[in-house]
RNA sequence: GGGCGAUUAGCUCAGCUGGCUAGAGCGCUACGUUCACACCGUAGAGGUCACAGGUUCAAGUCCUGUAUCGCCCA
């Protein structure tokens, strides 16, 4: 006999020893083989930054979901797991703690001592997070986990640079980017976070050089930073104020006409105050138009520059003094109006790379930023040339990972150009897919709108397909280059070597390089803002000038590297953006450029296997898995890397799940101090516990709200942190028991940490621990269960009822499953399970188990089929505790089946997913079993308002129609047993006797003889008749309706009319029950 | 400012293309521990579906507006 199970689940007594069975079986290693139906999912890779909290936990178990659901399928599955070296996050936590720790800054270690400490952090988390996977039981194959700057994934990063730059996409250009001053780079728009604070504007005075009679002396100008003023080139007024307020007010009017009546009002107002500027300010304004034609000069105080006032439509007559200070280095919409007016106006920088001024500031040079400010704002008053200082709400982009303001700044970058290109882009080049379109943007516009590619793939969003299809389109439609370089020492380095040289070194190093024989090495001139490729030694500019060379592969390049370093040549410092690499992850980490060289590491599967190999087969991939947020970010770039090398899209489908929200319905983050780790919960609950609750949470498009309970040091009791009091900062909270302050982060020495948990998942412990009860259970019933196919036609009523309901249940499950819907899958699940294996079935055969003989194995034989079926069905959800008790399920039942044994494996993981039988399903069946439990439940409910003890043996007559009575007769046994009834009596001419109490409900009467109180009986039969007239009167009514009868569906109409049928005929029974006990009392 | 979404029982959420006497789980109330499970069983109470209009024979579901909240973009 099978060891018997402990009463009670206990996850962490099986979890380690499940998860290793697997791991020694290589349940989930991934080798090509003759199989045509794979699927591949790649993990959104979690970044070494720090450890997974809850949304990764959502984010993995969903994919697990999927994967172990199509590896059950048959399907060829591979899920590839690995970590993101995410640069500028990781190198701003580890530049954070060196300096708490050591008080030391990243130029004080030097690049290299700073990447090997990086190094270090990045093993510890790394370790971390795959250990936080295996816990949550995530079936990835480890054999060829990945690492972002690992060899193989470096080697593609540096591949695709080399192409791009040799197609001419890759360009290096002066631009205005986000500086971060604290990191001192370049962030991408991605990474700022709009915050609204309380500013100042700051009205300033600058004089007008050699005013004529009646012109102004002075002209004001209003900026939010005045400390920029030191880099003003220029000051600019509208060229025509009047035509521009003319189309302001038009445009107004307009607005209006369209407008909602609570926005009238405001925009009538608006109105009101163009016209009275055009008659304040129109006169000045045209003045100043003409003094700028005139070529009046401005004087700009405390640096005594010399400025032109000049023209540009940038200059908004409707706002302020209608002039405005134009800083083309230091902000992107004044850098436009440079790029319109280089030629009269100069553009100047006056910031260094760490937020102090630069020498071109003047006085205030060797401030920093914010003194600057300060200073520029008192030197102004001091002069008499502060106008006014406006209190105002402004938005100040913040760095999202160092929390410090960004100042836009004029700085040489990397971009790839996204949009339309001339000469068009070739996407896969080289492959059998290759083909032409217009830019990259472009090309993933188009993956996701209609077009498909040569293998006939495209790409759908899930649960909401047009929703964020638009989210991505939108963005994408901007075409926006992307700035790919970062000034950070993490990361991949750029593989661009730059110099500037005569035209005889240059001709030289391409000899040198024999540039016309290689296909490693190229090297471009740049000319002007542009760039042209250098292919001949005879290309060479007569002038020579500046130079870039791209290497493919730099770490086997070292004499390529050397001989440009004899030549004078300098490598960029700069790194890639995380993203460049992690846009490649679909294919680089299966090999590309060619996994026939790609290196493998120590224990790891090679990517070649025979004749196959990881790319071919595996690419391109099946879904992606991750929360919206991340549309823009991971979609959009994995779709245009995967076509532009491979020219196939990397996966057909993108499963956008929930966003995990705190009880307050703020984002849960671990930095914000609302994070839970997964693996607390599960040291709690269970792993099972914790998949079961998450894959419940995850329905269509609502955000998960997790309301989130420390637990205290102190007392171990729960404290909910939405209504808890702060301590002395926002990660520290008071318990109110004790009193006493507990941190929620962990990383406060002197103030004991909190456990975060969450009372939801509850649900998933009692859901595992039932499952463990039903399965030990059938343990304890399947004692000398030997299968036998010919019980297949000795089923009784309710085995075919179970069958019946599993058959329908693995179907839904199923169809939910296919439609992006964890919740209701698992819903429908646990329904079969419990409502109506558990608490039906398993109820309905106790007798017959109990009995013995034949009848009990045809109950044994279903009881294990239903079991087993149910394990696999839950297996993708709670696969620890389905594992577990497939073995013991598998001891004890060799064979299980109905008709003949279902296919089998050791391990659950590898077992065949449940398919709907057909056959099993029997509609008018079910609906007979449904009558039967409601008749159950009738008597169920009788005993509880009469106080009849569960088991006190009743007396049961029931009255319906003849058809219904050979139906329930038919289920007799079952009502005796699960009604607990001594004597039943079913028929068409069943009499009620006078003492009964009595229930009535469609087609059927219940009669329980000795237990009556007739006035409780009246009263309750009194508010059902109430009740039935209400609703059989609204019946009536829409029946009535003309309208209703001729123009609603034909079946509405007749299931209306039925109803009716059935309403009057229970009235009418109702009312003759209040009439006899009227007459008894 | 532009775009997208949400608002349904005390709590957390379902409710697809309009046909509903609006569901589930938790919580709550009453009863129940010899016979798998108290992390359980049985039964029950709980909702003018945010608000105001409209379309329709029929609105939780469609349209318009209002309020509150959230996200993305500028």
């Amino acid at each position: 006999m099978a060891q018997e199970l402990a009463k009670n689940f206990d996850p962490a007594s099986i979890e380690r020893s499940v998860y290793q069975r697997w791991l020694e079986a290589g349940a989930f290693d991934a080798t090509p083989d003759d199989r045509d139906d794979r699927y591949v999912i790649m993990m959104p890779l979690p970044n070494v930054t720090g450890a997974l909290h809850m949304g990764h936990a959502l984010d993995n178990v969903m994919q697990d979901l999927l994967t172990r659901w199509h590896r059950m399928q048959g399907d060829n599955t591979l899920w590839m797991p690995g970590t993101d070296h995410a640069g500028i996050a990781t190198q701003a936590v580890v530049e954070k703690r060196l300096l708490e720790l050591e008080g030391k800054t990243r130029h004080d270690v030097g690049r290299d001592g700073l990447v090997e400490r990086i190094w270090g952090w990045k093993n510890q988390y790394q370790k971390r997070i795959i250990s936080q996977l295996q816990t949550m039981g995530c079936s990835c194959d480890w054999k060829r986990q990945r690492f972002t700057m690992d060899e193989t994934c470096a080697r593609a990063v540096t591949w695709t640079f080399f192409r791009m730059f040799d197609d001419g996409l890759i360009y290096q250009g002066n631009r205005m980017v986000n500086w971060d001053c604290h990191l001192q780079t370049a962030v991408s728009d991605d990474e700022i976070e709009h915050r609204s604070v309380d500013g100042h504007f700051w009205h300033l005075r600058y004089p007008v050089i050699d005013p004529q009679p009646g012109e102004p002396e002075t002209i004001v100008v209003a900026t939010t930073r005045p400390e920029t003023m030191l880099g003003d080139t220029a000051v600019a007024c509208h060229p025509d104020p009047s035509g521009a307020l003319e189309m302001r007010i038009e445009d107004a009017k307009q607005r209006l006409e369209r407008a909602p009546d609570k926005s009238k009002q405001d925009i009538e107002m608006q109105i009101e105050l163009l016209n009275a500027r055009r008659q304040s300010h129109l006169p000045l304004l045209e003045q100043f138009a003409q003094m700028a034609k005139d070529g009046r000069m401005i004087r700009l105080p405390i640096v005594d520059r010399e400025i032109p006032l000049i023209t540009d439509e940038w200059a908004k007559p409707e706002l302020g003094s209608g002039c405005v200070k134009i800083t083309p280095g230091h902000d992107p919409n004044d850098y436009d109006v440079w790029t319109r007016h280089s030629d009269e106006i100069d553009l100047i920088n006056i910031l260094n790379p760490d937020g102090t001024l630069n020498e071109h500031a003047g006085p205030c040079s060797g401030l920093d930023r914010f003194e600057a400010r300060k200073e520029v704002v008192s030197r102004f008053e001091a002069a008499g040339l502060l106008e006014e200082i406006e209190a105002r709400n402004i938005e100040v982009g913040h760095s999202d990972r160092s929390k410090t303001p960004i100042e836009p700044y004029l700085s040489l970058q990397w971009f790839v150009q996204m949009g339309d290109v001339d000469q068009g882009v070739t996407f896969g080049r080289g492959t059998d897919l290759e083909f032409e379109g217009r830019g990259l943007a472009q090309a993933a516009i188009d993956a996701c709108s209609g077009w498909k590619s040569e293998t006939g793939r495209t790409v759908n969003f899930h649960p909401d397909p047009e929703r964020y299809r638009k989210t991505l389109v939108n963005w994408l439609a901007e075409k926006r280059d992307w700035c790919i370089s970062r000034q950070l020492w993490w990361g991949h380095q750029i593989p661009i070597w730059s110099a500037e040289l005569e035209q005889k070194p240059l001709i030289d190093l391409l000899e040198n390089l024999h540039i016309d024989e290689r296909d490693d090495v190229r090297v471009r001139f740049v000319d002007g803002i542009t760039s042209r490729p250098l292919a001949l030694p005879t290309d060479a500019p007569e002038g020579g000038g500046r130079i870039l060379v791209c290497l493919r592969d730099p770490s086997t390049q070292g004499a390529d590297s050397e001989l440009l370093d004899r030549f004078g040549f300098e490598r960029d410092p700069d790194v890639l953006d995380t993203w460049f690499s992690s846009a490649l992850w679909p294919h680089s980490t299966l090999g590309w450029p060619d996994p026939e060289t790609a290196s493998v590491e120590a224990g790891q599967s090679r990517f070649t296997e025979g004749d196959r190999d990881t790319l071919s087969y595996y690419y391109p991939g099946s879904c992606l898995v991750t929360g919206r947020d991340i549309i823009t970010l991971w979609v959009a770039r994995m779709v245009v890397m995967g076509l532009y090398n491979l020219g196939d899209l990397p996966f057909t489908d993108v499963f956008l799940h929930a966003i995990i929200l705190d009880g307050k319905g703020e984002r849960m983050s671990k930095s914000k101090g609302n994070g839970i780790d997964p693996v607390d919960i599960i040291e709690r609950y269970g792993t099972d516990a914790m998949r079961y609750v998450l894959s419940e949470m995850q329905t269509g498009t609502q955000d998960i709200r997790l309301p989130v309970h420390a637990i205290s040091p102190f007392t171990a009791n729960s404290i909910d942190l939405a209504t808890a009091k702060h301590g002395r900062n926002i990660f520290t909270y008071i318990c109110p028991e004790s009193g006493k302050e507990f941190d929620v982060l962990g990383t406060m020495e002197d103030v004991p940490a909190a456990k975060l948990i969450s009372d939801r998942f509850d649900v998933g412990r009692n859901f595992c621990n039932k499952l463990w009860n039903a399965v030990r259970f059938a343990l304890m019933n399947l004692e000398g269960y030997q299968f036998d196919p010919a019980r297949a036609d000795q089923l009784g009523m309710e085995d075919r009822w179970i069958l019946s309901r599993l058959s329908d249940a693995c179907q839904q499950v199923q169809q939910q499953l296919e439609d992006y819907n964890p919740s209701a899958a698992i819903g429908i699940a646990r329904e079969f399970f419990w409502n109506e294996l558990c608490d039906w079935y398993l109820e309905a055969i106790k007798p017959r188990l109990r009995d013995g003989g034949e009848d009990a194995g045809t109950a044994q034989q279903v009881l294990a089929t239903c079991l087993d079926q149910v394990l696999r069905l839950l297996h993708p959800f709670v696969p620890f505790v389905t594992e577990e008790l497939w073995g013991s399920l598998r001891e004890i039942a060799e064979l299980r089946g109905i008709d003949a044994p279902l296919p089998d494996h050791e391990l659950l993981c590898l077992a065949r997913w449940p398919a709907a039988v057909s056959s099993w399903r029997d509609v008018a069946l079910e609906h007979t079993f449904d009558r039967g439990r409601e008749l159950i439940r009738t008597i169920r409910d009788l005993r509880s308002r009469y106080n009849i003890p569960p088991r006190e043996p009743l007396e049961v007559r029931v009255r319906t129609t003849a058809e219904s009575e050979i139906n329930l007769g038919s289920l007799e046994g079952l009502i005796l047993h699960l009604g607990c009834i001594s004597s039943l009596t079913i028929g068409h001419d069943v009499e009620r006797t006078i003492d009964s109490a009595v229930s009535v409900s469609s087609g059927v009467e219940v009669f329980v003889p000795g237990v009556i109180d007739l006035e409780k009986e009246k009263v309750r039969l009194r508010e059902q008749e109430k009740q039935t007239e209400g609703r059989l009167d609204g019946s009536h009514k829409k029946l009535a309706n003309e309208n209703f009868v001729s123009k609603a569906a034909p079946e509405v109409v007749e299931r209306e009319k039925a109803l009716v049928a059935e309403l009057e005929q229970q009235l009418m029974t109702i009312r003759s029950n209040i009439e006899a006990l009227n007459a008894n009392s």
